[in-house]
RNA sequence: AGAGGAAUGGCAGAGCGGUCGAAUGCGGCGGUCUUGAAAACCGUUGUACCGUGAGGUACCGGGGGUUCGAAUCCCUCUUCCUCUACCA
């Protein structure tokens, strides 16, 4: 790792001495199993911590007294009197060793523990252990009735011979499809629309590297323990990214923005790598779930006062599209269970694929408030001049595969499927026959 | 990929074994002057941890070593520059 992470401020620390209740019932919310346990645990060995650099550094002030004593000595000539006092020092230099020893595992011990700790949920963010606990906010949108031989996507892409599962498996594998002619296009279309729509909403394009190291996953909260999520490119010892989020925000790892400079929104198309391990089924056929995949990723940095509000404009944003794209869907409140490790409040944006007659979502909208930038060191001076962490917020706007079969399952008809209009200059075709 | 050079505070750039957290310039902030502005002048200007405080400790790309003492010497990794080779 060349980012420090040594120094990186024991925020959670502080956050879970100064607010013990408010930490211990929300991450029961979670069903974070023994919560009291680890966060005794985490007191006590911050409370160890402490007192080892304490020593330590009462032991290294002595050492660098006797060193400047030294340094005096010689210039006057009194090598034999400091050649005593040189004994002295070698006594100390064990102690700091030692301290340091003590201090460096303790820290290690609690970083470690640091790490294991999800972020503690929003207030409004419902108890609950799977999918089935999530309060759904909203609906919107008319769900289309199909004719009786209507098809889901895997059948619709096949007839039409637009994306080919059987050629991505024969030049990668399962979950690589390969989109052709206007499967292709749709899909560039769509992207282009995404982007678009940001940048009129004030966004600032990123093109980001999809291979990213070490030292990012940890900022985002990927790493440790989500490695069997990515690939991973073990020559380079890099992580092929399983979402635009981690280099889209580890621009900020490490750095100081001012106040003005706030708020930050990005926006970034990549595609995304996901190994999904052991979580395949007869419920992720075709395009539900793939190993790599195309999105458009919005991500924001705000100042800590804001990012809620934030965060329903993010959720607004994609809902936009959403309606632009003229696809039934709702709005999901993620329960402690079902959201993910890092976030505070997550909504998820689920469109109905007619074909399949289910809801896929498309779209998961976070704020992590400081969790993420605690770790990326992601820190702005305010008009007070006080350095604090910001808020950080990403969201899909939108992951390209489920939109595509929404789109194709809910427009078939007989004679084609019809095309989205606000896509219709994007594509050159509106109708897919 | 081979050969050589380099990495210092927001930027530029000194320092190459002792009081250096680091000269100097620029930039930033505060002030004097001015009707206002510019110029000039004065002051100030890194981050983190420990400590109620005084204060202490650490950081000169990352890690390790030599030494009583390292920004300075050694090893190693990373990155950048120049030349050569190769290549979208």
């Amino acid at each position: 790792m060349n980012f420090n992470f040594k120094d990186f401020k024991m925020l959670l620390v502080n956050q879970i001495r100064e607010n013990y209740s408010g930490v211990l019932t929300g991450l029961q919310k979670r069903n974070f199993p023994h919560v009291e346990t680890v966060l005794k645990t985490v007191i006590d060995l911050d409370d160890l911590r402490k007192h080892y650099q304490f020593q330590k550094d009462d032991f290294k002030a002595e050492g660098n007294s006797i060193s400047r004593e030294i340094g005096q000595l010689m210039k006057e000539g009194k090598k034999e009197v400091s050649d005593v006092i040189k004994v002295r020092s070698a006594d100390i230099k064990e102690r700091i060793k030692r301290y340091e020893e003590y201090n460096i595992k303790a820290e290690a011990d609690l970083k470690a523990l640091l790490y294991t700790i999800p972020n503690v949920p929003h207030i409004s963010v419902p108890a609950g252990k799977t999918a089935d606990d999530n309060e759904v906010v909203l609906e919107n949108g008319v769900i289309p009735t199909l004719h009786a031989d209507k098809l889901p996507h895997w059948d619709l892409i096949k007839k039409y011979d637009i994306i080919d599962f059987d050629l991505g498996v024969k030049i990668t594998g399962a979950g690589f499809p390969v989109y052709k002619g206007k499967g292709a296009r749709l899909q560039r279309a769509l992207i282009n629309f995404f982007l678009d729509e940001a940048l009129a909403q004030g966004y600032y394009e990123i093109q980001p590297p999809i291979l990213v190291n070490e030292d990012s996953g940890y900022g985002t909260g990927q790493l440790p323990d989500k490695e069997g999520q990515m690939y991973f490119a073990d020559a380079d010892k890099l992580y092929l990214i399983p979402t635009g989020e981690v280099p889209i925000t580890n621009i900020y790892r490490d750095v100081i923005l001012s106040e003005s400079d706030l708020p930050i929104k990005n926006v970034g198309h990549s595609p995304c790598f996901r190994r999904e391990a052991g979580s395949w089924g007869a419920h992720v056929r075709g395009l539900n779930r793939l190993h790599q995949f195309d999105k458009v990723e919005i991500v924001q940095i705000t100042h800590p006062d804001k990012s809620y509000e934030t965060l329903e404009s993010m959720s607004s944003y994609v809902q936009g599209l959403l309606q632009k794209l003229e696809l039934p869907y709702r709005v999901l409140r993620l329960c402690g269970g079902d959201m993910g490790f890092t976030s505070a409040l997550t909504y998820d944006m689920e469109v109905f694929s007619a074909g399949q007659e289910r809801w896929l979502e498309v779209s998961s909208v976070s704020n992590f408030e400081t969790y993420q930038s605690n770790r990326l060191k992601l820190r702005f001076r305010g008009e007070d001049k006080k350095i604090q962490l910001a808020h950080s917020l990403n969201g899909s706007a939108l992951a390209l595969p489920r939109i595509v079969a929404a789109i194709l399952e809910n427009n078939q008809t007989p004679d084609g499927i019809n095309m989205p209009k606000v896509l219709h200059r994007y594509l050159g075709f509106d109708m897919i026959s």
